[in-house]
Formats: C-alpha cells, sequence, structure tokens
DNA sequence: CTAGAATATGTAAGCACTTACGTAAATACT
DNA sequence: AGTATTTACGTAAGTGCTTACATATTCTAG
C-alpha cells in the first residue's frame, strides 16, 4: 500500500509538520513490529522510560516527565503498564510524601539483556537510513529544537503575520477626505478611556487651521483601502514638534500600524530639520507608551506649573532627534 | 517549561523516531495556536484536506486518504468536522454508487482569501527555522521516506537481527562429545516429517566410522554454549563430497544457523579441492531446498535406476565448486 | 506559625489518529 | 448469469498522547 505522496510533497515547507509526523509514527509501528516478530514483550513506548530507570533512578513522575519532554500524565500511564507488566515498581520519597519514586524491578532490571541485542539493532537500523540520507540528521534535529527553543513556531509565525501586516499598512499625509476619519479615530479612544475635552473637540473638528495652517502635519495609516489610524504632529517652534492625536481602531490593533504612523512622523520630523519631538499622554495608555518607548521617546517630569492644554496628560515624553538613535531602537521599530 | 533532553539525546539514533514525534507535536500545537490568534476558525488537521480538494476535486474518500497518506476513516472525520462547519460538501458518484465525492462549499472556496496569507506566514517560518539548520531538511524527508520505501525500518532491524545472530553463531568441527548432539538434532527432523530409517540409525550412531574414517566432515554451530545444529560432508571420491545430515533445531530456527552451517560446509569442500558437492532431500523440506538454491545448487534430474539410499529422496542437487560463484549467489549467503 | 502560593500527583476527558470489522456495490471468473 | 472476490465506505473501539481539573503536601511571606 505504498501511498503517492507527491501531493504533499508540493506543499512544501507548509507540510513539515504533516511528514515528520507520519515518518514518526511509521518508525515506531515498525519498531513495535520488531518487538512483536522477536516476541519481546515490551512496548517502544516504555523504552525512554526503561532506558531512565535503568539509568538513575529512583526518580520522581514529575522529574521524568521533565527530562523525557512529555507530560506527567503520560508518565503515570506509561508506569502503570509496567507496573501491571512487573517491570517497574513505585515507593514514597520518605523527605516529601508528595513524590511517588519510580525504579526498576529486578524482573525489569533482568529483561535488559533481552532489550539490549534488539536496541543495538535498531540503532544500527536508523544509523544505515541516515546514513543514507548524507547528512547528520541527529544535528539537524538538534537545531531544529534549538530554534524552536529560542523561538517558537508560534511566535515566529506571528513575527511573520505582523511584518506582513506592517508591509501591507499604507501611511499617508492629511488629504481633506480624511477629516472626518482624523475626528472619529480620535474620539474612539478619548471616549473609551476619558471624555472629550473642549480642546479635543477644536481640534479634530478643525485640523486644517488647528493644526496644518501652522506647519503641522497629519498621517493617517490604509489597510485595504480601509483608515485605521491617525496621528499628528503639531507645530510648535522651527526645531519642535508635538505628537499628539494618535489613534487606531480597536478592530486593527495588533496589526503594528501604530507603529508605522509613529515611524512616519519621526521621519518627517527629521526631514524638517526638527531636534525635539514633545508628547503628552496617560498613564494608564501603557501600550501606547510601550509603543513611544520602544521609538526612543523618553519620560520628562511632569512640570504641574506649566499646565497641559489637557486635563487628561499626567505624561510628558520627549524624544532628541539630534542624538543619533541606537541601534537597538532602530532594531525594534522594524519589527 | 523548557525540557532539559539532553537524556533524550545521550539516546542517540534510537530516539530517533521520539524525537521527531516531539518535534512535529510542537510545530502542529504552534500552526493550531497561530489560527486562534488570528481568530481563524480552522485547524491544522483540516490543512491537506482542504488543499487537496481546492486544487483538485471532486475526489472520493479513498482517494484523499491515498493521497494524503492517511487512512481513510482519518478523511471521513475530518470530512465530517469540516462539513460541520460548512466548508467541505459531499456528493455520490453517478458511476459507482459506493463513492462519496468530496468537494469545498462556496463558503469553502471563500475561506482562502483568509488563510492564504497565514500560510504564506507559517510556510515562511518554517523556512526561516529550516535555513537556521543549514539543510535542506525536505530533501532529508524525502531520502527518509524514499529510503523506508525502498525497505522498511522493520525490515531494516530485521536484517541486523540476523546478521548479528550470525555473527554469534560458532561452526566448529566434530569432536567426540558432540556424537549425541549429531544424532537428536538429526532425529528431530527426520522423526518430524518422516521416518528413520536403518541407514539413519547406522550413520546417526555411528558417525567417526561412517563418515569421518573416509575423509568427511561434520560441522557444528554453538550460540551461547548451545550446540543447536549440525550438517554433514561425506566423502564420495577426491573431487566430489555429499552433503547431508543437516538439521537445525526447531527452537532456533530463523537464525540463520543453517545459512552459517552450510557456507562452513561448501568452504571446506573446496578447500580440500573437491569439485563437486552432491546432496538428496525431499521435496516437502522445501525452507532446506530454499536455503541449498541460495548457495547456487540446482536440481538434477531424479534417476530412478540410480536408486537412493534413502527412501525419503525425492530431490537431487548438486554445487559445481569448479565454476565461478556469481556475486548475486555471493551477496545472498551474507544475508 | 499560619494563610496563601507552589508543587506533585492522580483522574477524567479530549484529540487525532489508528485498527478491526461490517455492509453495499462493483468487478472477476467461470 | 451467478458466485466469489475486491473495493469503497461507515462505525466502533483502541492508542498514546494531551489538557483540565481535583487533591494532598510542601514552601513562603508576613
Amino acid at each position: 500500500m505504498s501511498t503517492n505522496i507527491d501531493f504533499i510533497k508540493q506543499l512544501g515547507d507548509l507540510a513539515l509538520a504533516s511528514r515528520l509526523k507520519r515518518l514518526s509514527e511509521k518508525m515506531l509501528q515498525d519498531v513495535s513490529l520488531a518487538y512483536k516478530e522477536q516476541s519481546i514483550d515490551f512496548e517502544p513506548r516504555w523504552f525512554t522510560l526503561f532506558a531512565l530507570l535503568k539509568e538513575r533512578s529512583p526518580l520522581s513522575i514529575v522529574d521524568i516527565a521533565k527530562t523525557l519532554g512529555v507530560t506527567h500524565p503520560a508518565i503515570n500511564q506509561i508506569a502503570s503498564e509496567m507496573m501491571k507488566k512487573g517491570l517497574v515498581k513505585a515507593s514514597s520519597d520518605k523527605k516529601d510524601k508528595r513524590k511517588r519514586l519510580l525504579t526498576l524491578t529486578p524482573l525489569g532490571e533482568s529483561l535488559t539483556p533481552t532489550l539490549f541485542p534488539i536496541w543495538q539493532d535498531i540503532e544500527q537500523a536508523a544509523q544505515k537510513l541516515i546514513f543514507e540520507t548524507g547528512v547528520d540528521l541527529m544535528g539537524v534535529i538538534d537545531k531544529l529544537e534549538y530554534g524552536m527553543e529560542q523561538q517558537s513556531m508560534f511566535s515566529r509565525i506571528q513575527e511573520q503575520t505582523r511584518q506582513r501586516w506592517q508591509n501591507a499598512v499604507e501611511i499617508m499625509e492629511y488629504q481633506p477626505v480624511f477629516r472626518a476619519h482624523f475626528k472619529s479615530l480620535n474620539l474612539e479612544w478619548i471616549e473609551r478611556y476619558f471624555e472629550a475635552e473642549e480642546a479635543d473637540i477644536r481640534i479634530l473638528s478643525n485640523p486644517e487651521s488647528e493644526i496644518l495652517d501652522s506647519g503641522g502635519h497629519i498621517f493617517f495609516a490604509r489597510l485595504d483601502g480601509e483608515i485605521l489610524g491617525t496621528c499628528a504632529l503639531i507645530k510648535l517652534d522651527d526645531k519642535t514638534y508635538e505628537l499628539a492625536k494618535m489613534g487606531v481602531t480597536e478592530a486593527a490593533r495588533g496589526k503594528c500600524i501604530g507603529n508605522k504612523l509613529l515611524a512616519a512622523a519621526i521621519e518627517k520630523a527629521k526631514s524638517v530639520g526638527a531636534e525635539l519631538i514633545y508628547l503628552e499622554t496617560n498613564s494608564r495608555l501603557s501600550p501606547a507608551i510601550h509603543l513611544y518607548r520602544k521609538h526612543g521617546f523618553v519620560c520628562i517630569p511632569f512640570d504641574a506649573h506649566h499646565p497641559s492644554e489637557f486635563q487628561r496628560a499626567d505624561v510628558r515624553m520627549q524624544l532628541d532627534l539630534t542624538a543619533t538613535q541606537s541601534p537597538q531602537v532602530q532594531e525594534r521599530c522594524l519589527r
């Protein structure tokens, strides 16, 4: 029953996991057959536990599970099977009454001379198979395991997704048709966390006169034709701009839209010769503060004698554009 | 919960299957997480079926199972889940009423634009991970699959076992202490399949005078101190020997003991300058005949005018030692 | 020294496959 | 044409793990 797996091959790296699974299942099946053929009453899944107990025992259930990289119920189940066969026995730890310590029974120990030869056969068969591939397969598996330990497959996929989203997001400067978006995107977060103040309404209703006419800029993030985020750069003087009115719609969070908007604003400020970007925010907006930090903004003292235009402001930050950006910050912002 | 898997590594190639299994399980888990994180209602195990139906449909259950290398109940279960979600629909084949043909529903088709991007993310994440190993992993898996298709892991293990047994078997020439073994080993098979004849009793009871004194040889196979098989070489004339009285005890069949005994006998005959080995046997002893064939013996006509000493003889074979042995025969005998 | 957190274990249920087996339809073989 | 075999499929139960949860100890911080 040889199956034609060309289709699976054609799926490429996507089917990696499926193929590895099938491969391992077939191997374990064959090993099981080999035991049966020599009428050895031993299951392949007992092997790691047996080998571990042979080398160091007694060991507690959880210790074993950790060492073998499986969950403790798995060990529990395997151990109870082996106990039924009389290969393993359990005793409770004198010092820690929760622990149940496993050891091989004399019968278990006495099985070794029977098992050892067939293990050698299995190992050599595997070795020859691996040799045919011309690759140090165990080394490759080591590297795969190491790579996944460093960064899980899940996190790697996430990273790809973030990158894709970021590439798809388009940053644009203000156009009159975006006026309504500028207002609604900002009211969304203001009304969610605070209350709209008089200054909010004035600025959001008249972005041209309040921001653009005095030399400021407003940016919009568009994804698949939809405007999902905005932020403004208000000119304070020739060397100083204020970052304000940054908002990303709830549904589009996690797509790094804020990241890209902020990067665009900083880029623009640099290109028009600014030396400092200043901003006011609220301590409750920790994701925003985290984003500012990521881009190099640092907190400055909140001087109560110099009150903000906004009641909600309780944090002030700034970014010194004359300082050379640290490589770490640059790298972070690409994520 | 990073587990310290040094112990597993130490097991080497023996733990290959376990490690592959754990690796694939972790990957599939992470892929499942990635779907969930993007709130995509899709299970990793649907993937191959979905991709296959997308490319070519309709397809019957068994066809799909074969193409994807799993059993048909697996497809049945996956399909019924996907049908519950409205992604797949079934229709019966007009030509063959046994068949149930699967296709994607329009809803299923419409899922593609959602799925495609995340598949790309997964593929690229896998690609990067593989790249870190510095090896063409898919190529290696191809080779492993091909290698196991050529010869299953089971058969490879068997081969190793046979080789090990063969190496452990020790061939010795006659010593007086072996006289009883010579008799019992032969009576075992003679009485099982036939009846001991007068000539049997005479030869088995007096091997020295009947075989050795006239220039013959008797060989014994010993494994772990036990005598498990024997065979004799009777001198007919300076250039011709007869192979006879070959017997391996029932319990030790399958350990290639006969193979090694026969090889030793042929070797001895060559070394004493024989040009032909002749033998008589019975057609019911097909394993023995197969063994003789393996070593290059060929059947010769059974000339009834020239009767055998034994009633049971109905097959005559011979091996021409002057002919150069074909490489195939040589290779076969090493197995 | 004591409440709450952490740890070790057991048990149940779930999951993604498998094997085993039964039925219906198609095909092969006289 | 009629019977035996093969093929397609469904269903039930098994397998070897997992997650989820309950319970008993031990540790730890105030």
